[in-house]
DNA sequence: AATCGTACCGCAAACGTTTGCAGAAGACCC
DNA sequence: GGGTCTTCTGCAAACGTTTGCGGTACGATT
């Protein structure tokens, strides 16, 4: 068994497996007859080159690693979609990982990625990822490396992130005009750039309108649907209720969501909610949820991108930072209060 | 630049190449001595070998590859979540491609899997696929192919699927059960197995419950929550409704559902609702789905399984079907009627 | 008729591994 | 001290490609 390689084309034709390959590659060097018998014979025979033999030949395969925390969240499913869709149109395949949120499987898998030799990187740290070791020495063998939304932002790549302050900024300026003054959020991990940068957003809107951000009412967890849960049952835990949460995504929000409706607390009559990412659960629940819009799967296109450009570039590229559009969607879940 | 190689390796220890290569594998040959100075100047220049070689070498890779239609539905991309799973467990990585339920595109993916020399193939048909010369095509090749989900019968191939005729016929004797007579179907592509068998569980049940199938209520759509809302448009557009649906998958009950909700029409009380799959969004709708839940993890991690169970018997496999258990979780979109 | 140019093709090395085989060095036996 | 056994290591070929370089054959030019 085993594929029908271009030596056993070669033989077939009796010339030599170069002339094979160049006439497949539509060299000059080879006559218009000779290239026309290889590529009926390469129909014939269904030949398919070896990828592995050419990568290792040219020392650059046609593959691009990706690693996210984990695939099964729609944020994530999203982007890979959107990531697989521009490396499929410029012939390149994918190789997905998830971290699981570990540090430890993510230096796996950017290993294991590595040995591999993808073409490039494409990654989402995990939510434990606080050392960069792992990075830099991708960086340091001269793997190609791009961030994209939860990016750690001393390391020198190209990164795609959506406005994180802003998007958060806007969101809470948005309950506070709906009416609600003690707003808490309910964030991730503590040290995340990503959390700090929404965290920020937070607490300048409620500086910014004259409020105070109350830290009972700040609190850390996850990015799943279970941590919150677990986080509504902190507030619950609470002698009082803030009048409104700034959820970190959709899934907590959800979380929430489900957690607060086991314990009666209506939404948003008793607190009002607002998550972030639009996963397609979030308009469905009842009241729907205002969330922040997330171009999930433009946030993949664009990484793929930059990850391309910079393996064009070669030798004279800079790294640049692409910030995307969000959009606050105000449904249900933030209604105006009415006193 | 570059990575480091087995040659640099074996040049620093000043031996070759091929002992260097035969005490990073424990080979017996070897005394523990150098095996040592290998191991120590191994992590020190930080040498991890290049698997493309390795795979030329040995004829055989250690990636999986998977088709999936889409990557961002929710069903697959936990599929795709429970077969990273496993086959990270056993040193294996995925490369991930997505039909976009295009033939076309199918071909081109499985043909780039197997010219990327992937140890083994696990696939979901797309729901365009009625010829299936490409992948009898992968088996002529003897690349080991597994499908799950959507698969198609008459291929030689181990299959990981749901009984989805007894699931239908369950779904629809709970609709009776709970008092809806005037039951609708709506399918997806006709001359799809799955299709098939879901339409004969809902039609048997029908008949062994004495009643009729209504033609005018069995309809087609595709998979995506944009075909139920097509679909409901058609029901509506009828002179009359049905008292119930039974709904392809979530989506399409999601897409029914958003559509009803705008005409008006209320459920259950004026058209109950089942669905399949048990996405997130399902238990959150309100009223909730009530829904068939499909193990999508474990799915994937049979899938996966059999492969390498396959890959391990080498000649003597015969191929295995794993039918996979449901569940029917009632929810309220399917309370008991009254009259 | 000798030279040159051009068009086409093959040889062989290389990419980074693995592995069968042979070889070197020492230990052991008689 | 010559032979045989071990123990360890190196050589070289191979996996399927690509590519620099050299070679052949032929027609054209002087």
């Amino acid at each position: 068994m085993g594929q029908f390689t271009i030596k056993d084309l070669a033989k077939k034709l009796d010339v030599a497996p170069s002339t094979v390959s160049r006439a497949l590659r539509d060299h000059p060097d080879i006559s218009e007859a000779t290239k026309k018998r290889v590529a009926v014979a390469a129909e014939k025979y269904n030949y398919q080159p070896n990828q592995l033999a050419q990568s290792l030949q040219k020392k650059c395969s046609n593959t691009i690693g990706v690693i996210v925390p984990e695939i099964r969240h729609d944020f994530f499913s999203t982007v890979i979609s959107g990531i697989e869709e521009v490396a499929y149109e410029f012939g390149y395949t994918i190789m997905v990982c998830q971290s699981n949120e570990t540090l430890a499987r993510e230096i796996i898998n950017t290993q294991a990625l590595v040995s591999n030799r993808v073409a490039g990187l494409l990654i989402a740290i995990s939510s434990e990822t606080t050392s960069y070791e792992h990075l830099s020495g991708v960086l340091r063998q001269g793997v190609p490396l791009v961030q994209f939304d939860r990016v750690v932002e001393e390391l020198p790549t190209s990164k795609v992130v959506v406005d994180d302050y802003g998007a958060a900024y806007e969101a809470v300026v948005h309950l506070i005009e709906s009416g609600y003054r003690r707003i808490g959020h309910l964030a991730g991990q503590e040290g995340i750039a990503l959390n700090r940068r929404r965290y920020e957003g937070y607490r300048d809107a409620m500086r910014d309108n004259g409020l105070e951000v109350e830290k009972k009412f700040h609190l850390h967890g996850g990015y799943r649907e279970e941590d919150g849960y677990k986080g509504a049952g902190k507030y619950l835990a609470l002698d009082e209720l803030p009048e409104a949460i700034l959820a970190i995504n959709d899934p907590v929000a959800v979380g929430v969501f489900t957690r607060f409706k086991e314990a009666g607390v209506r939404i948003p009559d008793d607190v009002a909610l607002v998550g972030f990412s639009d996963t397609p659960a979030a308009a469905l629940i009842d009241p729907p949820l205002t969330t922040v819009y997330q171009p999930a799967f433009e946030i993949g296109r664009t990484a793929v991108t930059l990850l391309l450009k910079q393996l064009e570039a070669e030798g004279e590229f800079v790294p640049e930072t692409r910030t995307l559009e969000t959009r606050l969607l105000v449904r249900g879940s933030s209604r105006p209060k009415v006193d």
